[in-house]
DNA sequence: ATTCAAACTTACCTTTTTGTACGTACTTAC
DNA sequence: GTAAGTACGTACAAAAAGGTAAGTTTGAAT
């Protein structure tokens, strides 16, 4: 009920959503451990890539530039663990595996993506201020 | 003309995100870099945190359990001089620093909690997947 | 006189992440 | 018959991230 205390942005929660906010904050809650998959270097790219649909190891390969095959196949594989994507193998020669997201990989990968655009559109505002920052420096 | 060809969840973008979407998937684009500095480990709790409001350094460490100073420092730095956060020192003794979002830091703040809220209240359906993947395993 | 507190910085070391290179199994293309 | 493509696993090595502990500065409290 002391909702107006806290800062605007953060009201709209739910009072189930203010009790379990704030548990990230918590060293040894999951829910940071989850994060970190999603937000890692290359979930968000796998995550934004397959929102565009589905993929096969090699085409992401190609699509996210400067991912190794180690990397790629460790990141889809906890992203699979977690429930966001799909692995789907045809049993053929030579092998053919699609990835696509879940349901639920499709609600993170678009909050996820969100964030991307923002970096992406508003790149420039930020080299902007990381160049005044050199001459002042 | 021919956005119905892509993912429903891509459209609703202008031309000119378009033509910036993608750039991610660049190996070399500062993008990522930017991405990377908020979607670090200690960036995206800090960012959070922020969006309630000032803190103070040492208020920040016992917020975010498990930072340490050297890394809380060097997190608050980096999205410092990505122009996110903004540092107002007050020179006395002992040292006051206070640590707030600018406005740019509140637009990519608002996104980064829409992601971990999400996580936070999905939680448990990632740890059912989980769970029910090792029984099968 | 000594301790404490703030907000760091620095040196040093451990852990985690990431990359490189190679191996595998099988088939098609040259 | 040799190379290439597919989707990885694995060993080793380098790089990046992170932690620990100590030092700094100055004034106020004990």
């Amino acid at each position: 009920m002391k909702d107006q205390k806290l800062n605007p942005a953060v009201s709209g929660l739910t009072l189930t959503e203010q009790m379990q906010r704030g548990q990230v904050f918590a060293e040894r809650c999951p829910s940071r451990q989850v994060l970190n998959h999603v937000t890692s270097r290359w979930g968000v790219l796998v995550l934004i890539a397959l929102l565009e649909g589905t993929y096969r190891f090699s085409e992401l390969r190609r699509k996210i530039t400067g991912v190794s095959e180690r990397m790629l196949a460790q990141t889809l594989q906890s992203l699979e663990a977690d429930g966001f994507v799909l692995r789907t193998a045809y049993p053929v020669v030579p092998p053919h595996v699609e990835y696509s997201l879940t349901p639920m990989g499709e609600e993170v990968a678009v909050r996820v993506r969100e964030l991307a655009d923002w970096v992406e559109i508003n790149l420039h505002r930020v080299l902007e201020v990381q160049a005044a920052q050199e001459v002042s420096a």
